[in-house]
DNA sequence: GATATTTCTTGACAAATGTCAAGCGGTTTT
DNA sequence: AAAACCGCTTGACATTTGTCAAGAAATATC
């Protein structure tokens, strides 16, 4: 209980930022959540399957991705702080379209749709935090888009740097090309054309 | 009045069927919009101001687009009954990295930020609404991502084929074109070699 | 209804990116 | 330590898309 504590601290404290949490509150969403250590490699969501969960990424990396043809297409990659669902799958409780996989270990808290839903009813003030948390994962989508707009490889990677570069340090490029919307020869062109930043 | 209540019936609707909204609330709602009947060509916002307003877009078309070099990249096309804003702009209250514009003649409905978040002071309730409806906005753009992110032309278009092409009756091509981040000229000759479908 | 303006289409060409294949370098495995 | 594996880079080439320009078609304006 102390660990969960301590490993939830980062999403507590930003929720009682935003609003301070009623101790009741705080306590039954601390509650609920159920801590796992997950390997590399693990799945957190196979596509198909409903996203039944939340996930706190207390520590690691995570990416979502899905097939097209043989390949596969990162849409996502989650980092040490996020929260953590498959949207569509998770909020209309259908079939996801992608899978969430372990980039690395990670340590993540595990909360389902059920006890959210029963804390929405017990707690309704919950839904400011939801509210204002979604707002902000919805505008910073929106400047996911804006870079997949840009015109041309050089373009997105100099956003990227500009505004990912930080958090990607520990991931493999073919994810960043992914991520980019671009083939990884293509990012390794890019790259030695700038210089390697 | 009457008009006014007409005009919101729509949303209302919406709201309502999410949760009742108590008579106070929807009355307090409806009497902060102001309804506003706009020419074609006429700006709702422009770039580098704070989004103010949100419009429910009671009828009409209405397009967003930001500048690269001397190109316009329209970045969503808003139909009837939408819920319009500039996302980040509205979140955060600062200034715009996109414009709005009509692109037919519209009626709209124009609510104030600061008058919005009167509504949650007086109504915390509200929140649940606007936590759902921004869930569902949340995943459509999602959604809007992963058609971004298909391989070549062909297979965006048919992507929107079978998940846009309804609301897109009435928008020239070159905007279409835009909204799938290709140029007019690829989509008029990913149309002919689909045979116009 | 004639004219002007805008949008759409088509062609020719250039530029960017994807694909396939080979090889390099580091890490892990045995 | 050798072998196997994985991610990255580079080259050659094919494909796709963008760009520029001209004309056709559609729409708006007077």
């Amino acid at each position: 209980m102390q660990d969960k504590i301590i490993l939830l601290s980062p999403l507590l404290a930003m929720l009682n930022k935003l609003q301070p949490l009623s101790k009741n509150l705080e306590d039954t969403f601390t509650n609920k959540f159920e801590i796992e250590e997950i390997k590399k490699g693990t799945m957190l969501l196979y596509e198909k399957n409903v996203c039944k969960n939340l996930w706190f990424l207390a520590n690691g990396l995570l990416r979502s991705y899905h097939n097209i043809g043989d390949k596969e297409i990162t849409s996502r990659i989650m980092f040490t702080g996020h929260i953590v669902i498959s949207p569509g799958s998770f909020f209309t409780q259908t079939p996801a379209t992608e899978s969430i996989e372990a980039l690395s270990d990670c340590v993540v808290a595990r909360l389902s749709f059920d006890d959210l839903q029963e804390i929405y009813k017990k707690y309704p003030e919950f839904n400011y935090h939801t509210r204002i948390v979604t707002e902000q994962y919805f505008y910073k989508q929106e400047q996911r888009l804006y870079m997949l707009r840009k015109h041309d490889a050089v373009a997105k990677y100099n956003y990227f740097l500009e505004n990912y570069a930080d958090y990607f340090k520990d991931i493999p490029l073919m994810y960043l090309a992914s991520f980019l919307n671009i083939s990884p020869e293509t990012l390794s062109r890019t790259r030695s054309k700038l210089g390697k930043k």
